[in-house]
DNA sequence: TGAAGTTTAA
């Protein structure tokens, strides 16, 4: 085994390739600085100064990628590679602080009164994004951005903190800084409040989130149609329109519903697959004073659409018009995708005529679903014609645009094309994130397409796209089935060290290959890491982090 | 997601 060190890099007969310097980046990333990292050996420098992407063996790469990755600006020092790290010093300062996982937030506001750093409100907005899955390091930064002298948070920060507080259930310190909120006065408003509800709700606890409504005054926000419509909204998209039902029958004689609330669990009711109540929703609408909209008829669309009944969908549509209620975009991307995933795509293009003809216009939704039919028809270039059709006619494709077009060029084989869709997305200036990368790692894992892969994974650092869990499980699981283990450990290893708790599966596969190819230390070093990563989940539930009541 | 629609898995 030979050490990246330094040297190593300047080996290469002076030039740095940008590969190289990815690597490098990667390196000091995945292992730390101060770690003498193990240079795997599948890296081989050439020693004629040529690319070291067309020197290696295993890895197919076609020459137009090649050049692709040639032509990337090449950096004319390491430090090019991390722009964040250059433009924002002070968040990067405090993001190494936090990445050493304290077990109590007292304990790293103590850790960042040792640096000389002055707040701000897009530090502590920028940080407490960048740590919103780790409550700890997030209000420990809050509560040391309140004790530096004259500086107060914002009432987005406070929304922002309580949120990540409901996220990771911790609602006991929740509460108490929503507390603090109203001490301090004026803070609340109706934003926190629907933050609140949704956690709890999401937590599966509905009637403390119905609880929080009932008390909504004691916070200051009015208790009205628009709040109680928040409250039902949230607790049918938290998976319980039973408990909005029993809300609406609770509060309808104090607060009087509007359309909206009809709407919302008519909606609600349709998503759950239970039609005859959505009906009796409508029914009351109507006795209530108010006309069914688009809107209610789309949600009832899509309830027939999801059961494939495509006969009742016809007549809802024909009943709207003869109500002067017409569809709209919506309901026409309903339908054409309900008929596009039931394979029925000439069904589904002759809507796409329908609405041409009804002088519709088609939004970027609309064209997203479009294009998601057309590709999994194997139709590709029919929607890369829909895509140009789209552009043309003022209508802004988006990061769902681009996702879907990368995913359908990887799954049939379309490396070259995912790759320069990557690059077009970079020229219209739209950000990519987790789903527009997911694809692309999956391929190279697949064609073992290392040095790309790296280059992937410097691009999404460099655009602050950071792994999930999720992402980490398909590098380890694609580069296992690969046989590429050196890397898949790694990702291993740097899963645990972020404190995620791999799969059992994820873990069983690893173990077993390295077995597989008596590879013992290797297995010895990931049985412990999964040990390590099982104890600090532990530690925290009985330390109280992730304390639940 | 916040009145309805579009990407995700062997």
């Amino acid at each position: 085994m030979r050490f990246a060190t330094r040297r190593t890099f300047s080996l290469c007969n002076g030039v740095i390739h940008p590969v190289n310097v990815v690597y490098h980046c990667i390196v000091k990333r995945f292992c730390g600085i101060n770690e003498s990292p193990e240079l795997p050996d599948w890296v081989k420098f050439p020693q004629d100064g040529s690319s070291p992407l067309t020197d290696s063996e295993d890895d197919f790469v076609l020459p137009s990628i090649v050049n692709w990755v040639r032509n990337q600006k090449e950096p004319d020092s390491e430090t090019r590679c991390l722009p964040n790290e250059v433009i924002d010093d002070s968040v990067d300062k405090i993001s190494r602080i936090l990445k050493n996982r304290f077990s109590s937030p007292v304990a790293v506001v103590q850790a960042i009164d040792g640096s000389d750093i002055s707040v701000s409100k897009s530090l502590v907005d920028k940080l407490l994004k960048r740590f919103s899955n780790d409550w700890v390091s997030a209000f420990g930064l809050f509560k040391w951005a309140n004790t530096q002298m004259g500086f107060k948070h914002s009432v987005d920060s406070y929304d922002l903190m309580v949120d990540i507080l409901g996220k990771s259930k911790q609602f006991d310190v929740m509460w108490e800084l929503v507390e603090e909120m109203v001490r301090l006065g004026g803070l609340i408003s109706l934003v926190t409040m629907s933050k609140i509800m949704r956690r709890l709700a999401g937590a599966s606890r509905w009637t403390d989130a119905m609880e929080s409504f009932r008390n909504i005054e004691r916070f200051g926000v009015s208790k009205d149609t628009s709040a109680m419509n928040m409250l039902l909204d949230t607790l049918c998209k938290e998976r319980s329109v039973e408990h909005a039902q029993l809300a609406l029958l609770e509060f309808k004689n104090e607060i009087p519903p509007d359309s909206h609330t009809f709407n919302i669990l008519m909606h609600g009711w349709c998503k759950a697959r239970q039609l005859d109540k959505a009906w009796l929703i409508m029914e009351e609408m109507e006795k209530c004073g108010f006309h069914p909209c688009v809107i209610s008829y789309t949600s009832f669309i899509e309830a027939y659409c999801c059961e494939k009944d495509f006969r009742k969908v016809d007549a809802i549509l024909d009943e709207m018009q003869a109500k002067g209620c017409p569809p709209n975009v919506v309901t026409y991307t309903i339908v054409m995708h309900a008929l596009g995933k039931a394979k029925e795509t000439r069904e589904a293009l002759e809507v796409y005529e329908r609405m041409k003809r009804s002088g519709c216009v088609p939004d970027t939704s609309f064209y997203n679903s479009l294009i998601y039919i057309l590709s999994k028809a194997g139709r590709l270039r029919d929607a890369r014609e829909i895509y140009e059709e789209m552009s043309k006619g003022g209508v802004i494709p988006n990061v769902t645009t681009y996702n879907t077009m990368i995913t359908a060029a990887c799954e049939h084989s379309q490396e070259e094309n995912a790759l320069k869709l990557l690059q077009e997305m970079e020229e219209c200036l739209c950000k990519p994130d987790l789903k527009t990368y997911a694809p692309l790692l999956k391929m190279c894992c697949k064609k073992k397409w290392i040095k790309i892969l790296f280059y992937l994974l410097n691009d999404m650092f460099k655009k602050d796209v950071s792994l999930d869990a999720g992402t980490y499980t398909l590098l380890v699981h694609g580069l296992c089935r690969s046989g590429k283990l050196d890397l898949a450990c790694v990702f291993f290893k740097e899963m645990v060290l972020k404190g995620m708790v791999p799969k059992y599966n994820t873990y069983k596969m690893l173990v077993e290959k390295l077995e597989m190819t008596n590879m013992e230390k290797g297995k010895e070093r990931i049985e412990q890491l999964m040990i390590q990563a099982k104890n600090v989940e532990q530690s925290r539930h009985s330390s109280g982090m992730y304390r639940v009541y």
